[in-house]
DNA sequence: ATAATCCCTATCATAATTGTAGAGTATACA
DNA sequence: TGTATACTCTACAATTATGATAGGGATTAT
């Protein structure tokens, strides 16, 4: 598994919402401004988010986005696995791979197929609202809003 | 961390190596018709994990490669670092890593952390000898030298 | 109306990956 | 000592992924 710019950037914006659920959209001006993202970069990742479910947004003034679901119903894993892709570190352990002729017989495979699952248990267990109550980053009062 | 052809390509040539450890040297072209790979492409290969010290080079006819080392003493994760790079997931957690302001209190860096480790443990206790052993391919019988 | 916001597509620079090509050097052996 | 068969080394090329940047268009609160 390789965590690129987009991963971070995406995974560090979900974690804004989380922290924020509850409250008003967070444009994406402001999303950026907060992680240190490229503004232009993060509108598409942020449009790509929410053609996966994970965010819905607000258009017009006051918009922004928000989570589409509770933080403790997204998990890290599904996350990764939208925006990086797989998580397996070769093609050949992943669902319905017929390019290799030894399959079967492969001692490599078991070791790709070990990783895999140890690295899917760990993503698969950690939500974002474990990781909001845990992170330091304190929850936005809009004090420049209303 | 991801495998790419290079990695998979030195993995199973240094197998095959590891499988006839202890017999003659087998030439660039054998090693790339047993295992498919393309002869120019494993030949940088090779010349890569001669300088990395797994294999060493018999040149002139009747030459060829065999490993510089018991295949007990070679583990899979010394390859693959030193063919595919950092196994981490993402720079941040790699060793002298510097970009991020916020390294202690990251949310994320913790499961990096995690992942990282586990699959260093797994490919860490793997070496050439387990693999050879477990491997169903046959030792060559050289019927063709001498 | 208008200002602030999201929506959408195109484009681009750089690097990594996966090779190919070709000329050179060393060695065994007849 | 010539030659076939190896390894050595460097250059380069095609393709894809990555990490952006650019510039309109559509929507909405006020």
């Amino acid at each position: 598994m390789r965590i690129t710019y987009k991963g971070d950037y995406a995974l560090k914006t979900l974690l804004d919402l989380a922290v924020n659920y509850g409250s008003n959209p967070i444009s994406i001006s402001e999303l950026a401004k907060r992680a240190d993202i490229p503004i232009k970069f993060l509108e598409q990742i942020l449009l790509e988010l929410k053609k996966g479910g994970f965010v819905e947004s607000r258009r017009g003034k006051i918009g922004g986005y928000l989570l589409s679901r509770h933080p403790a119903k997204i998990t890290l894993g599904e996350v990764i696995r939208f925006i990086d892709g797989p998580i397996e570190p070769i093609a050949c352990v992943r669902d319905g791979y017929k390019g290799c002729s030894d399959l079967e017989g492969c001692v490599f495979k078991k070791i790709w197929s070990e990783i895999s699952e140890c690295t899917s248990s760990i993503i698969g267990r950690v939500n974002f609202e474990d990781l909001a109550k845990k992170s330091n980053k304190p929850k936005e009062e809009f004090i420049y809003q209303i």
